[in-house]
RNA sequence: GGCGCGUUGGUCAAGGGGUUAAGACGCCUCCCUUUCACGGAGGAAUCACGGGUUCGAAUCCCGUACGUGCUACCA
């Protein structure tokens, strides 16, 4: 049995959205996990839709989500180069070989003739609008012209195509690692072009050229890949690459929340959450925000992203990527579409901050301090905060509207919220709680909260209604941990400064 | 239109001939907490529909419906 070789080959023409990143961590996963070798694979045989900044973009995403390849353009490799751009001129070769073996030809049609040709087609009411056997030896290709002609024209290097010849009335079988046997009919698949007229590849010639070159052992794709898998199974047949064939799978789409289509780059915007892993600037339309920007942890989104059309079959939902790797397996991948939760994608950040450690959490909560103006010099004080405070964060952002009081003495007051039930002997209590706390020379919860509760049973006043006003004053608001750990924290003279000031605008 | 793939609560899903049809998210009620959150208890599907096969079907078969993908010198 040789090494397990997978690979992840994404087009660099724009963000990674979940699909793309999905589809690169169960190569990942299925890779690791049978201790073979994750290649990347840039695919931008398409000029016209190449995107500047696009490859590094997608490393930097792979890198953040912790799926480094092991081979690929910029880790190097023995298969390389791995730019499809940068092996163009390996693929004519193999396209002629299937024109000498007959199993494709030369296509001198312009695009209008094409064109043509399918209005004529739907003019006369036929379903079938494609360049295929039923009228192949209508158009001017190397199967209809004279030999002569054929010869003529490529001498004067007439702009042409290499077409597939697609079999009529056969059927391919091959095997799919998620939905068993297939078996589809090659007379709906046209004579694909294989090799363009500017001497690039198409994706199919490209795909199984590749994975042969480099060894793939198992090919997993979007399932929007499985109409046009004839052409690629055949391919490897006339080739005469059977036996190297890779193992195939067809992953599922992730679908649009409301229905109706695939997840594509436009639903964000239009839905309010993050498609792409990360931040995407788009030399076109601008700044994309991603799922990093928006306070998600690698950890949670990879997770997510397993969970969104797999499971290990227990009760398990959070894994971390060790995890993933040792339970990971094909076959327990879903033959159907998911849409895609926004909001137990936000669970799923909220338990990784929940389960996660003060260190694995410090340096991303100092970064969204500083982002706020905030610089940490106390950082035993900030681990305390975090300990604090993460359990009320779903996303890391949220680190600062729950903390920043702690750094920053709120403005605003929400006295609002304790006016209604204010009174005389509130403020006295007040009054005499900063007296208390002045003369106090220790300065920890237990004597702070013990101070608090003694004085008001002195007032004859129930501590529980003056904690709600003492947390405004503190906070600012009706929301944070416990009062007396914030007050501790906060240190004596900030809470008598704070009790001061509400007190000031309560008159 | 053709061809392919799919269909368990609003969403993600377990379950693959005999189960009270797991669990999670979200929602609702309650408890805890005189903040917010966490945590805890509880509530709501008969498995798209119609036919078979079978003593018995969410589980197998066939149709229909619906969804989704492909139908480019894009991937």
């Amino acid at each position: 049995m040789s090494k397990v070789r997978v690979r992840f080959a994404p087009s660099p023409t724009g963000g990674l959205h979940l699909g793309g990143v999905r589809t690169a961590l169960y190569n990942y996963l299925f890779a690791k996990k049978n201790n073979g070798d994750f290649v990347l694979r840039i695919e931008d045989t398409d000029q016209t839709r190449y995107v500047e900044g696009a490859e590094q973009y997608i490393l930097d995403c792979l890198n953040w989500c912790g799926i480094q390849p092991d081979e690929g353009p910029h880790t190097g490799g023995e298969y390389g180069p791995y730019r499809q751009s940068e092996r163009k001129n390996i693929y004519r070769e193999y396209a002629e070989q299937l024109v000498k073996s007959g199993h494709a030809y030369y296509a001198f049609d312009t695009p209008e003739e094409i064109e043509s040709l399918r209005e004529t087609l739907k003019a006369q009411g036929k379903y079938n609008v494609q360049y295929d056997f039923q009228n192949r030896l209508n158009m001017r290709n190397s199967l209809s012209l004279p030999p002569e002609e054929t010869e003529e024209l490529l001498k004067i290097n007439f702009p042409h195509v290499i077409r597939i010849k697609m079999p009529r009335n056969e059927y391919v079988h091959f095997q799919d690692m998620i939905r068993g046997k297939i078996e589809m009919p090659t007379d709906g698949v046209d004579d694909k072009v294989l090799l363009k007229a500017d001497g690039m590849p198409t994706y199919h010639l490209a795909v199984v050229v590749d994975d042969y070159l480099m060894k793939i052992t198992h090919a997993f794709r979007g399932e929007e890949w499985l109409p046009s898998a004839p052409v690629h199974v055949l391919l490897w047949k006339y080739f005469g690459w059977e036996k190297h064939m890779p193992h195939w799978a067809h992953l599922p789409l992730i679908l649009k929340p409301d229905g109706n289509g695939k997840l594509s780059k436009r639903d964000g915007e239009r839905l309010g959450f993050p498609v792409f892993a990360m931040e995407w600037n788009d030399p076109k339309n601008g700044v994309v925000k991603g799922f990093k920007e928006l306070g998600f942890m690698p950890e949670a989104f990879i997770n997510m992203l397993a969970l969104l059309g797999w499971n290990d079959g227990t009760e398990q939902e959070i894994f971390s990527l060790e995890e993933m790797i040792e339970k990971f397996s094909m076959d327990r991948v879903h033959s159907h579409g998911a849409k895609f939760d926004f909001e137990k994608a936000k669970w799923f950040n909220h338990e990784w901050i929940k389960k996660s450690d003060v260190e694995r959490l410090r340096p991303d909560v100092k970064k969204i301090l500083e982002g706020n103006g905030v610089s940490i010099d106390d950082e035993p004080k900030l681990d305390k905060i975090i300990e604090l405070v993460k359990e009320r964060c779903t996303l890391l952002n949220d680190f600062w509207p729950q903390a920043s009081f702690f750094f920053i003495t709120p403005t605003e007051i929400d006295t609002a919220s304790i006016l209604p039930k204010w009174n005389e002997n509130k403020t006295q209590f007040f009054v005499e709680l900063i007296r208390t706390y002045s003369l106090m020379n220790s300065w920890n919860i237990n004597d702070i909260e013990h101070s608090f509760k003694e004085l008001a049973a002195a007032s004859r006043l129930k501590s529980g209604e003056l904690m709600l006003p003492f947390r405004v004053m503190l906070v600012g608001g009706k929301f944070g941990p416990g009062v007396f750990d914030i007050s501790a924290l906060l240190g004596k003279e900030e809470t008598l400064k704070r009790i001061e000031h509400t007190l000031s605008i309560m008159k």
